[in-house]
DNA sequence: ACGTTTACCGTAAACGATTATATAGGCCCG
DNA sequence: CGGGCCTATATAATCGTTTACGGTAAACGT
């Protein structure tokens, strides 16, 4: 593989005059640089970006640790983040923490190896890993996104998760339900709890009490969404309405109510948090909180690119805003 | 930032043994190496992979370029390979090429320039932008995924397209269909011809013509399968039947069919292409040819990882089996 | 007592770029 | 005609590792 020293012969100059037409560092006379892009086409030279960031000390490359790129949100969040990158001229690796503390400790000091310029980081739970504090105390600039860290003063960037279960659980109160169970993620989790305290919200603003019974926790997944559901059915008095508050615990949860034939929403009213592209397909149409994961991604980009411009800026937050979708479901 | 010379003078060793304990290259005295862990800890000290990259002229990392992580089929191929990948000591760093050609050759050079060990491509259409003509000269270690450039031999991980069209084709003419459209992806993708070709397979063994007006050609996104199924339906003597070729235009078509209230299966049946995790939510369950995404990622990270040691290995292609899903959409 | 073996460990030269500093040549001007 | 000033280019130090070569000292054999 051809190297700047090759070219820099074939092109009859010095490195330095090469570094400096690749880069446009400095004038060089319009022959010269002819000389040296001829030079460079015909060896297909292209420049060593691992020698380049050894001397300059910068990648010009980002971490992300999210849970899962199968998930359509983290997918979605990294897209943003990615075309936000792309754009600034950084490049994106992404790892998957699947909510185990382990991983995200291994993957982050992984990318602290490779000295990546900035990390965007879903922490798995309330957690933050004995690599994530290390990394609060390097200086390496990160932001959270979707959740937060508890403990751990940095940059986020998340959805406004307390007004979207507010939202849900008042839509489900108008509609007259007043036994409303909700389905939350991992316990500790920034978001579960949030959404927990939105839903305790809006039941106080109705004087309704908070029965514990309602509210039981499951994983992330499909699976747990499921059981969820089939404790709150097996209940002695079963809820009217379930409120879900995360994506594949929705999934998992309408597959348990198509098996056992629950009508919806004449026997069980439901709501799920965050946009399904297939929810309007579904019979009847899923009633959803909606995100904005897209944006997400993109604006934490943005908040880790002017942090990286200026290392001194005091940890801002961001709220992304929900939206209801009321659909058949409710 | 701490490096292996800091370490080594704190430990009161050389680098080169520092950098021994670190990698196990050569039996180092215990106690020695113990000092030497006790003063990276210490420090705090990661060793730098950059520079390691350079001297060693190995990034272990691999870049993929594929046409967009959101799309779910992409999302779980690209998991599986970075499962493999990470297994095997290596990162991933992942590009949307939008199926745009201009993109791919962009970030192809600049997946060079970060000099990854090897590369995944989906490439867009048949194409193979400058950039991977270039690569495939480099003789830097590649496999398509997905589909294939043509012209060019090199490993690759595909789904056994024919098959699977052929299946599906069968499975309407089994249920008695004779007018069975066809909605396919980009032209000229091998994914859209193969898929093309195996539908023709299928009218040919039952004596049945093609009827040119029951093909039509979409973008990859839902809104083409969505203007396909229009023209579709818009014809002087409609389809019965229609074979969507990929997960997002079925999703399109799907829409399109709700927003008609066009009664499924009685007045069109319909087949799609690609597993979805909602396919059997929706009303009627939806009859696909299901992909294994995941498998093809895992399987072409084995490829690369294969021809990493043994560079002189010749071209091989793995085809990955396809299942029909027979529901209530037929 | 002395050469040999063995077990450890250190020195310094790469790797391929960037960039501060130096230099060479040409031109203008008094 | 010499000095000053520009422009265009070259030289060489540097980034933080790996690793080919050697070196040193203790243990051992005779």
């Amino acid at each position: 593989m051809a190297t700047i020293k090759d070219v820099a012969r074939l092109a009859g100059v010095s490195v330095a005059t090469v570094s400096h037409v690749i880069n446009g560092t400095r004038p060089v006379a319009p022959e010269t640089a002819a000389r040296v892009w001829k030079a460079i086409k015909e060896l297909d030279y292209h420049p060593n970006a691992v020698a380049r960031s050894l001397r300059t000390r910068t990648t010009h490359a980002i971490g992300v640790v999210v849970s899962d790129i199968t998930n359509p949100f983290f997918a979605t969040l990294v897209r943003g983040a990615e075309d936000a990158a792309i754009e600034a001229g950084y490049s994106i690796i992404v790892c998957n923490s699947d909510e185990d503390l382990q991983k995200e400790d291994l993957y982050v000091n992984m990318l602290r190896r490779r000295r990546m310029d900035g990390l965007l980081i879903a922490p798995v739970r309330d957690g933050a890993s004995p690599a994530v504090q290390e990394l609060a105390q390097s200086g390496i600039p990160f932001v959270f996104v979707d959740r937060k860290a508890k403990g751990i003063e940095a940059d986020a960037v998340l959805s406004d998760n307390v007004q979207g279960a507010y939202l849900a659980t008042t839509h489900l109160l108008e509609r007259g339900h007043t036994r409303i169970g909700i389905i939350l993620g991992i316990k500790g989790a920034t978001t579960t709890e949030e959404r927990f305290h939105g839903y305790r919200l809006a039941l106080e603003e109705h004087g309704l009490p908070i029965d514990h019974r309602l509210v039981v926790y499951g994983s992330y997944r499909a699976e747990g969404g499921q059981e969820a559901l089939r404790a709150l059915l097996s209940l002695s008095d079963p809820p009217t309405a379930v409120f879900s508050t995360n994506n594949l615990m929705t999934l998992g949860a309408l597959r348990e109510l198509r098996r056992r034939g629950v009508k919806v929403p004449e026997e069980l009213a439901i709501v799920g948090f965050d946009e399904l592209e297939w929810a309007e397909l579904v019979e009847p149409p899923l009633t959803v909180v909606s995100q904005r994961p897209y944006e997400i991604g993109h604006r934490a980009i943005g908040l880790l690119l002017e942090r990286l411009r200026d290392p001194d800026l005091k940890p801002r937050e961001i709220r992304v805003p929900v939206d209801l979708k009321a659909r058949g479901t409710t």
